[in-house]
DNA sequence: ATCTTTGCAAACTTTTTGCACCAAT
DNA sequence: ATTGGTGCAAAAAGTTTGCAAAGAT
């Protein structure tokens, strides 16, 4: 169950010396529950609902923290607003950008590729931050879309 | 010589049915000229500098329209401003999170990934939108940074 | 008791939009 | 003469900051 998974969490936020708040529990908690991965501004929403109204500068600094501490990361999906997830759940996102579909990809996509990058420029890349843009399947398939409006 | 490199690309625009302004022709005139990658912002200075003053909101319709005539592509290497190069220079571009410098890697770097895509997930990527993140030589073997600043 | 974290309001950065005027075709 | 482009001002979107009050250790 999640439960242990949480205090898991709660317990490394502690133990990199950063309080344990209701507002970074919360926000551990509806991370770990989340089926996908979720915005500020929704996680401002599911944790109000659940625990009561936390303002936004407190969410984003809350989230700060909990990055810092190694719990979680964000990943930039396309334009607009940044996504977070737990960093024990790596893997890459492809996102359409045509239809703004959101798949995910096994971590070691990008392994090859890394080892190329250090052997020859020396540079360690980090694979996670950004997402991998691109047509999806149906969207490569279709004709044209009609939106000339990307979701990157 | 790059003149003809620009009348080329003045000739794509009013190929795709759009307009050749003063501005669109000086954004192309900087983009060709320019060593690396600049910002919306930067461009402005300098077409600014070199035919007067362009408003802010037109230099983006401006460099808008450049994209969507296929002529230039816009990058994220980060957080913050996104960069504008020419389509025909196509590559991708390391970031080192510590330091912020930013280096050119061939384009063909992540082909291997491309097929893999395609082949498992019918997924058709479009490589150059976001940079690889990571840390250069140097940062990778200094000790510690002192900065937590990211630059990503 | 101390030192972090929060709430609030306000600022900030980057980009976008509505509208009237101007200019490229 | 059309239609698309520009300037202006103002707003939008997403995130950050200063400060005083509240809370975790």
């Amino acid at each position: 169950m999640s439960a242990s998974r949480i205090e898991e969490l709660i317990a490394a936020l502690r133990a990199s010396g950063r309080r344990v708040t209701p507002t970074r529990r919360a926000l551990i908690e509806q991370l770990v529950g989340a089926s996908s991965h979720l915005t500020a501004d929704e996680l401002m929403a599911r944790v109000g609902l659940a625990d009561g109204p936390v303002h936004e500068a407190t969410i984003y600094r809350s989230l700060d923290a909990l990055e810092r501490s190694g719990l979680i990361e964000h990943v930039h999906l396309g334009h607009g607003r940044a996504v977070y997830h737990l960093m024990d759940d790596l893997h890459q996102h492809l996102v359409c950008e045509v239809c703004g579909q959101v798949a995910e990809a096994p971590a070691g996509l990008f392994d090859v590729v890394q080892r190329r990058l250090v052997e020859h420029h020396g540079f360690v890349m980090r694979p996670y931050h950004f997402a991998v843009l691109g047509r999806c399947r149906r969207c490569e398939a279709a004709p044209v879309p009609i939106l000339e409006e990307e979701p990157s």
